[in-house]
RNA sequence: GCUGGCGUAGCUCAGUCGGUAGAGCAAUUGAUUCGUAAUCAAUAGGUCGGGUGUUCGAGUCACCUCGCCAGCUCCA
């Protein structure tokens, strides 16, 4: 009997004898994709190629290009790589091992550590593996028998894995040559499709991602449909290591961590004035979006920690001390000060919404293994703001705290993502007002046709909140503006407004930050622009270059020209040669250099050469101080061109 | 905190079998006055992260400890 076979693509039909395998459908329906087809889908349902076809249907193919044929690809490549390390060293058990972005992982339980010199051994017996191109076979077995045949094989995760599945689920597994995995599928027809692979690291990785479970062993790898790829993606990364920050900090002398404060970054002259740049166009946009600034205490009593709830839920990451007997602790926000001072005068609901900025420096103790650069440090300046309101309000100030944050990245041309972060296990207060909060926060997110993801039990102990991701060198992202709605603290803190009725009511308040912190936000502008930051962040914008020491007096007069118009200069007049001070200039990444000799000194003029763009030729200096100083005030990203 | 790896000059790194530490860049000094990515020469710089042990002898081996890197957990 035929059966009638649809090709989604281009709607075309063709009649295939029934239980045809998809591969030998592919051949009939698009000749192209013979050698590159990956996975199918049938009637909306994924398939392996290697499945037969029994019945009508609309049908799809997937090549490395789609998602779904990439994860079955590095899906199997994890496969491939669990049977090289069962056959190596007998007796490892086996955790999970999904495909995820570039590649794969997999997680073991080894009866000694893996060590580096394992994964090339590991490496090998793949390539082995993949040549000898065993087909993978799915089959199914009985919750039961299923159980049975991973006891007898000691692979007690695969047992727990099973015992949690749903008990309608159909338990499958794929069977390539001696190794048989515990698997939903999909996957490849055989191994012998891997075409580019590399096994990166090792790490530990927690059973289920608890710290209260074994550690086991992760093998990351990645995986590309060809060695071309696979190069290009190394390449790629040895190129990203470059731009990191901690590497950057160091070589541009903007910031470092010393071995003497784990945690506690030192900021150099340079870095200084990227942080002070930073402040100065925070405090300058704040004060435009309706914000007052205030400053509150670094170490406050611990009855204020214990009255805000910190003290309990929050005390594993304080640092304390104590002074004249008493405990305090170093704050690890900057919420509860900024409610000592809202207590500290009556309040009318016509003065709100309020809205208080600080640069707030908190202290937080991190586990040292979560340290990171500038990106997770102990000690770091949170451009805090406490918004206080009406319940009315909510929505217009959590949304104008959105719009401000998208304001503030766009600036610095920064993509970013969104989480919704409901209620964590450790909170304060009922469910009901949590779930009231998430609502309101997701139904603002909705209103302004925000796209976000849900975190679920990622929220902050007193409230849910929206948190802004950036992504740094590699792809890594980290949290930096966040928005906090709390109805606790106010609580907590009786916080009070007299209202029109004048009655006294429970005013809401929302904590947000836009950088984040200083210190992270720097980090991750560092990697952004590779070091090369927009004029008005530079921590050098000109440096001037005289030829011979004959122009040394003319570079000086520049420069204080150059200066009294407020820009940040140096001049290089070293007994070096040109080519050299260019050479170290650009390797600071100075956006403008002037290089003078003895022509430009007699015309007044100089010769300029801009960041990227190489040598200009001469250009009239002070068109080049006016076209430089709006750049500048406007903080512009990008650089002047040669011509107006 | 946990798993694995790594700590040698300011930076990047070499150092064999355990035999008393080396290069390039940077720095300093001198010469050179030069036109768009490295002028030449000389000099100086290290309790080999710290500690304990094994040994006639430790950068090298063992143990402890601190820090860093990747990841997990956690987070701005």
């Amino acid at each position: 009997m035929n059966i009638n076979i649809q090709y989604k693509k281009d709607n075309k039909s063709m009649e295939f004898p029934q239980g045809t395998k998809f591969l030998s459908i592919i051949q009939g329906l698009d000749q192209g994709l013979k050698k590159t087809a990956l996975l199918g889908k049938v009637n909306g349902k994924i398939t392996d190629l290697s499945a037969t076809v029994e019945e009508d249907a609309e049908v799809e193919i997937f090549t490395f290009e789609d998602e779904p044929g990439r994860d079955a690809y590095r899906h199997t490549c994890s496969h491939v790589m669990a049977q090289a390390v069962q056959r190596l060293f007998p007796g490892t058990k086996l955790a999970i091992g999904p495909a995820i972005t570039d590649g794969f992982y997999y997680d073991f339980d080894p009866v000694k550590p893996f060590t580096p010199e394992d994964l090339e051994l590991i490496s090998r017996e793949m390539e082995k593996i993949i040549k000898e191109n065993y087909p993978l076979e799915r089959f199914v077995m009985s919750r039961q028998d299923a159980l049975k045949f991973f006891e007898e094989k000691g692979e007690q995760y695969k047992v727990e894995l099973i015992s949690d599945l749903p008990e309608d689920a159909e338990i499958s597994f794929y069977k390539q040559a001696e190794f048989v995995d515990l698997c939903a599928g999909p996957h490849l027809p055989s191994t012998g499709y891997i075409k580019a692979f590399k096994l990166m690291s090792l790490a530990g990785a927690y059973w289920r991602g608890s710290e209260k479970n074994k550690m086991l062993q992760r093998i990351y790898a990645v995986s590309f449909f060809n060695k071309k790829d696979l190069q290009e993606y190394l390449e790629r990364i040895e190129e990203a290591k470059k731009r990191d920050h901690r590497k950057l900090g160091q070589e541009l002398k903007l910031f470092s961590i010393k071995d003497e404060g784990p945690g506690f970054p030192f900021f150099y002259p340079k870095g200084m004035i990227l942080r002070n740049e930073l402040s100065a166009y925070w405090r300058e946009v704040h004060k435009q979006w309706g914000y007052e600034e205030v400053m509150t205490p670094i170490i406050l009593n611990r009855e204020l920690w214990e009255r805000s709830g910190h003290w309990f839920n929050y005390k594993d990451n304080m640092y304390t001390t104590v002074i004249d007997d008493e405990d305090y602790a170093i704050k690890p926000m900057n919420c509860p000060g900024s409610l000592l001072i809202y207590n500290s005068e009556l309040h009318s609901y016509r003065d709100f919404p309020l809205r208080w900025g600080e640069m707030g420096i908190v202290h937080r103790h991190e586990l040292s293994g979560a340290l990171h650069g500038l990106m997770r440090v102990r000690c770091f300046t949170q451009d805090d703001a406490h918004l206080y309101m009406l319940p009315s309000q909510i929505k217009d100030e959590v949304a104008g705290v959105i719009k401000l944050i998208d304001t503030i990245y766009k600036k610095f041309g920064f993509a970013y993502h969104m989480e919704l972060s409901t209620m964590p296990e450790k909170h304060l207060g009922d469910e009901e007002t949590w779930r009231m909060a998430e609502d309101t926060l997701e139904e603002t997110l909705k209103s302004l046709n925000a796209e976000y993801t849900i975190n679920p039990g990622d929220g902050a102990f007193y409230g849910p909140k929206i948190d802004f991701h950036l992504k740094d060198s590699l792809g890594r992202t980290w949290q930096c503006g966040t928005i906090q709605l709390d109805f606790q603290l106010p609580e907590r803190f009786d916080l009070t407004y007299v209202g029109e009725d004048g009655q006294k009511h429970r005013p809401v308040m929302v904590h947000r930050t836009a950088f984040g912190s200083m210190e992270r936000f720097i980090a991750i502008l560092t990697e952004h622009f590779a070091g090369a930051f927009p004029s008005w962040l530079a921590p050098v914008q000109v440096k001037i270059m005289p030829i011979t020491e004959r122009q040394h007096k003319y570079a000086a007069f520049l420069a204080e020209d150059l200066k009294s118009a407020g820009l940040r200069v140096e001049v290089d007049d070293r007994n070096e040669k040109i080519g050299y001070k260019i050479r170290e200039a650009r390797n600071e990444r100075v956006p403008y250099m002037l290089v003078v000799g003895d022509k430009e000194q007699e015309q007044g003029a100089v010769s300029l050469w801009i960041r990227g763009k190489g040598d200009q030729g001469t250009v009239n200096f002070l068109s080049f101080k006016r076209r430089l100083k709006e750049e500048v005030a406007e903080r512009r990203l990008a650089l002047m061109e040669k011509d107006e």
